[in-house]
DNA sequence: GTCTATAGTCGGATAGAC
DNA sequence: GTCTATCCGACTATAGAC
């Protein structure tokens, strides 16, 4: 491959990844319908024709914009969750569940809430949740479950459960619940507090509820 | 007035309802971009021009849609406001606040999850939360303050707190957020359960959890 | 790889007959 | 109050020049 070659490729990486990130931002603010070739073209700074060149079709752009964020939440996440995995095959005290737990809530609201990008994410899972689509399965599979799976998983200790049952799965999904409202009813959370934004005090005052709130779980069991 | 202006006005009020039923269902499922005017004027059988000519335009029908609903949630709900609203003027024991508690958990699952058309009324309040549009506000001012405010004072009394502040309103919102996200992320919550659906029976299971974990913040406080 | 130009479809609103 | 017919604008995708 000679170096004229390359810069063809790079510009057309470069131009997909534009795309790709107009994607997050559009598709997030405006839905699928709701968004135009023409806005996600200009966003990016492409020619409307670069669509379907890259990604087959509008719908492929959308794809691909759900695989990117399966993949930069897995990069803030696969961490802690490979740890609260593997901790989890052994015998596990409840007081190490509940701080990984504390850990877990904490860095859920703070991807969810915490980063000016996250709203064009959240934003954009929010709204396939609502209307399941084309990216449905890119997300669920590709982290949703997991997720899940290893909140389930640190509940089941925390109530002294030796398997997750669908009750277990039921309180894991009511603690996630709490955190989720921040998220799906943001502007109306906000004018009931009266504020205007999330701040990182406010935030940090969310993170302490929610790990209250999981405390209770803990010694309504204990 | 003669009886054929009166059957007139009737044929006009019919189909000005048979509209807004329709734009329950069709705004619910696809969003005021994604429903186009002459989805919604099949599925009222009514003509095209019957949407301008009632409502003035595409929107207009939209907040007529959000009208509706506060009304009908009104109705459900208003009895149950209104008793906790007059018992939170006086002096209330803390244990029937945590039984007016549980009432309206109770109540918010059963409207939320309860009935089909509630599937309409739901989807149609979280697009909009996400994309707030000319009917946030109807919505907002119409029920939501209301239903947040009845939570929120329930949870000053458990906590005993003479104030409702911010803490007090987070941690309602939290409660609150442990009955939204069954609705929020309905498709995501039934897989991960392995259930098709919310059936009677595992409804007033979610209920009685929702209610234990109410419990827990009166005992927390205790 | 990227561009312009355009084909083909569907959107909301309106005019005017009944 | 309701209907048909139609306007005009916006949409996605494609063809073909560069």
């Amino acid at each position: 491959m000679g170096a004229h070659v390359e810069s063809l490729q790079d510009r057309g990486e470069a131009t997909r990844q534009r795309l790709i990130d107009a994607a997050l931002a559009v598709f997030g603010e405006f839905g699928f319908d709701g968004a135009s070739t023409r806005m996600l073209a200009d966003q990016a700074g492409a020619n409307l024709a670069a669509i379907p060149y890259h990604f087959g079709s509008k719908e492929g752009l959308y794809r691909a914009a759900a695989q990117y964020i399966v993949e930069r939440i897995t990069d803030q996440t696969n961490a802690m969750l490979e740890e609260i995995e593997h901790a989890l095959l052994n015998a596990l005290p409840r007081a190490k569940a509940l701080g990984f737990l504390h850990k877990y809530t904490d860095t859920m609201v703070a991807i969810m809430l915490g980063s000016k990008e996250a709203d064009s994410w959240a934003a954009f899972i929010m709204k396939e949740q609502l209307q399941p689509g084309a990216a449905f399965e890119i997300l669920y599979n590709g982290m949703m479950r997991r997720i899940h799976e290893a909140g389930a998983g640190l509940v089941a200790v925390l109530l002294k459960q030796p398997q997750i049952d669908n009750r277990i799965r039921l309180r894991a999904i009511a603690i996630f619940g709490q955190i989720l409202i921040f998220r799906t009813s943001r502007h109306s959370v906000l004018r009931q507090l009266g504020w205007k934004e999330f701040s990182r005090d406010r935030l940090e005052l969310i993170q302490s509820i929610i790990r209250e709130n999981v405390d209770l779980v803990a010694t309504g069991s204990a």
